[in-house]
DNA sequence: TTTTTTTACGCAATCGTTCCCGGTAACGTT
DNA sequence: AACGTTACCGGGAACGATTGCGTAAAAAAA
């Protein structure tokens, strides 16, 4: 079932026009009369025409579509991002193609074969927990393929970058528990392989010599998927609950290890914050309904979004090639709630 | 900065052969030596020789693209419906572009005229909140192109549509909460011009009838843009609240109008169940981790994009057109939780 | 040896659009 | 009257790939 769309063939036969007066007539051309202009305008509006990007692409080699690679998209955190890369990509004219790795290296892998042969003038990536192998994106990038990385970065490849102060933000979150009064402070970590894993782990860690505590790397889970396997979750709190010390309190580092672990107090009835305060990264937008109310260090995601793309933007339509790279920095902000027994709301 | 990629030209200058020669041995044409074709296809490898599916577009006049109209991609509910939209369509090589309307006809209108442009080669579309005039879906329609809706579908088109049974889910709930002793019954319901609202409405209109219930329209509140804005589900609730006799039970509609509703409640200190009680449409994965936990009916989205992604491609590779069309309607699924002072899970 | 068939490849058109050329009027300048 | 300008428009190549058709050489059949 075809569907046949007119071209600006149609318009030149039916005017008695050649093509390329048609193509002139449409672009505003100097070159053509008012007369023919007027015809040519309203004959192509009332036939509706519409240009085929799709021979503009051929010609102009770029097809003003942008591809994204994120783990998941029903994570609060990414569908905000998304919304903040379509609302500068649309404004900016660019179409956008989205693909999950759903925190698989293979996919992740595939997805970008799959857009770079899909002639996408450039890619917003952060990548999979798995991935360690950078060679599908070092290959492009080395090609000059224009790549913007955004959350989960890696040092590897030099171009833009777009990041929250994870440091800060496990930082001020490990301090809140401190002072609040915990004194166990466990760390249920993403992925090894991330650099927000390891930000986040660096912000923790100084913290707590900042306020005298010493760093127990006993108290560091790590879940490779970041808490999109609930065993993972499960296995690693299992093993914090059974050490002589117990934790008190626990900074989850990614959206779905804190609701996971969240989660798994409530099927072991584990009272939070009575017997374990809970802190995590996430950008849910009813955190503040969960029970009890999480205490959560939220980013800026519509924003990242944003950014990245106007990043990434710049790349594509910059006419030599870009060599001064830069790393975009973003506040993330805590918000005080229950689960670390704090105010209520 | 433009990205040069290699075409089937280079190999055939590269190998001093045509470029008829070089495409028949990529496609493993009948009319080419087995010597050449073993040359063609290691120099191929070698250069890492991708196909222009921009050039293969052109040609073949589709782009094994399907494009996707939902109102957030920020909602479980739809993310759920895109994983299944993916899981399908990449197997069958089609890309996936995906529009949001964000409950604004304004901008459904928009993505509809700019995905179409786009030369994709069909449609999944779940109308906004807004919608009423199908203008700008029914033209492309009658050109022959091919759509399916999901979810939120239209009477006045006549295409395929893949739907869950709405009313069957109000039914359920409505008459659990009777079951469980609630006497009068409040429906925070969505827009009034979506199949979904009027489905859900007369389910849940026929589950009070079928009780020894009247209905009384008094109990039933609208929100045009189906909790996304809070300030709706506050007014509809600031309405239902000062009713003489007050609601002791609420059916949420939507997944935002179950969790703004909740929201409310939390606001306000009114304690569910034991003030009021609420069950509402929600695929949010932490129903379980609400404060209470949340008595919803579940949808099965995933299910739901792959039915209609299949359905869509059946439309696009069918050889003529397709006169009858099928509505698929898929089960949904009560969990009963504490918020209707059901069992703790 | 001659004719026919097969094999293996190239030429050129095509998809929709743009744009470099080139061409032809009409008009103005010397 | 001869030439230069300007305004306006068309021809055709190009983008990357496929494909129907034509054809040379080689192989098979006569």
């Amino acid at each position: 079932m075809k569907f046949e769309a007119v071209t600006i063939k149609d318009i030149a036969k039916a005017l008695g026009l050649s093509t390329s007066t048609v193509s002139r007539a449409l672009r505003d051309s100097y070159e053509i009369s008012p007369e023919t202009k007027k015809l040519v305008l309203e004959y192509a509006q009332n036939i509706n025409y519409r240009p085929n990007p799709i021979a503009l692409s051929l010609k102009e080699k770029r097809s003003r579509s942008i591809g994204i690679i994120v783990c998941e998209i029903a994570n609060s955190f990414f569908s905000q991002i998304i919304n903040g890369i379509e609302s500068i990509a649309y404004d900016r004219g660019y179409n956008v193609i989205i693909a999950q790795s759903h925190e698989s290296y293979e996919r992740e892998v595939i997805n970008t074969q799959y857009l770079a042969s899909r002639s996408i003038d450039g890619l917003l990536v952060s990548v999979s927990s798995e991935t360690q192998d950078l060679h599908h994106l070092k290959n492009l990038h080395e090609r000059g393929f224009p790549i913007v990385f955004f959350d989960r970065v890696v040092d590897e490849i030099d171009t833009h970058k777009v990041i929250v102060d994870n440091f800060k933000g496990a930082y001020e979150a490990t301090e809140h528990l401190i002072k609040s009064g915990y004194r166990h402070i466990a760390n249920l970590a993403g992925s090894e392989y991330l650099s927000i894993t390891k930000e986040r782990m660096n912000g923790y860690h100084q913290a707590l010599t900042d306020n005298g505590r010493e760093f127990d790397p006993g108290y560091v889970q790590h879940c490779l998927h970041g808490g999109m396997v609930y065993e993972e979750v499960e296995s690693a709190l299992d093993h914090l609950l059974t050490l002589n010390t117990k934790p008190d309190a626990i900074l989850g580092c990614a959206d779905k290890l804190t609701t996971n672990c969240l989660r798994y107090f409530k099927k072991r009835k584990i009272k939070v914050p009575d017997d374990i305060a809970l802190v995590g990264f996430s950008n849910l937008d009813l955190t503040d309904l969960l029970s009890p109310s999480l205490t959560v260090v939220r980013q800026p995601a519509f924003e990242m979004g944003q950014v990245s793309t106007d990043l990434l933007i710049q790349l594509i339509e910059s006419k030599r090639p870009v060599k001064d790279f830069e790393k975009r920095v973003l506040p993330p902000q805590l918000f005080i709630r229950e689960s670390t027994g704090g105010g209520k709301s």
